[in-house]
DNA sequence: TCATACTGTAACAAAAATTATTACAGTTCA
DNA sequence: TGAACTGTAATAATTTTTGTTACAGTATGA
């Protein structure tokens, strides 16, 4: 992946953390994130929708945890961020080659095994236990 | 990673563990794996200076693997097309935000633990071990 | 009730990353 | 010497990612 936006979620998830149960405005935690506050929203709207977070309308509104950090797992940010696989998209290759046929097939599988690696090392830390490393 | 790297890469070291000793041109490739001959150009130079492969110029030209595929490893493919980390990229956060200015930090201990997982599964199969499961 | 401060989202623009194309000099072989 | 390659630069096209503008809708509180 070449994008930012694991480390946008998880920033925005960790604001939401350590400031517990206030309702944070898009403009705030852009500002914290330094990009654009539209695309805050937009990220805020994945998270919504995925039951991450709870936003509110109107003048006092803006978002905070649906549920405690403790019971956020890194990993979930991980599934919500992955569209291919951590180790990339793979290539439309020549179905007249007999390894250009098989290989998606093969490379599916190892990405696969790759991302349950990686689900189950994000799994064993908490939202939680990520916010606790900052002083 | 969104792109196709690790896909070509391991496409191209596919092909030449099921060939043997024969040196394969970069028409063959690409034509086994559907994209562009100077792109696999391209990737063959950097395969090669980080020498998994060996070419050779003139006519009957092209490209093998420079060591047995039973010693390479599917890490070591991971190793060259990893640029940033399988979790992507980080941002540049405000300073000024106590939790902005600690965050790359703690992300990048995060990125570490997960490129180590990948590495330590992919270093589990050989080029030989992949290639073997096509019929 | 009305100004204020937000959200939510669409539409569009800009920038960055990725992939493709063209071009051509250099190498090896028969 | 011509044919079939490699190696690489330069440039273009495409796709992905990020940013911007615009504006309707919602809640708050003076």
């Amino acid at each position: 992946m070449s994008n930012t936006k694991f480390a946008t979620y998880l920033h925005i998830l960790t604001l939401m953390a350590k400031e517990g149960d206030i309702y944070l405005s898009s403009e705030y935690l852009s500002s914290s994130i330094n990009i654009h506050p539209v695309i805050i929203r937009k990220n805020l709207s994945e998270l919504r929708s995925s039951g991450l977070i709870e936003s509110k309308e109107g003048k006092t509104g803006g978002s905070k945890l649906a549920r405690p950090a403790k019971k956020i797992k890194l990993s979930e940010i991980y599934n919500l961020v992955n569209d291919n696989s951590a180790l990339g998209k793979s290539n439309t290759p020549n179905p007249a080659c007999n390894v250009g046929k098989q290989i998606n097939k093969h490379l599916e599988q190892l990405y696969e095994t790759v991302d349950k690696k990686i689900i189950k090392a994000l799994g064993k830390e908490s939202l939680q236990d990520f916010a606790n490393k900052f002083k």
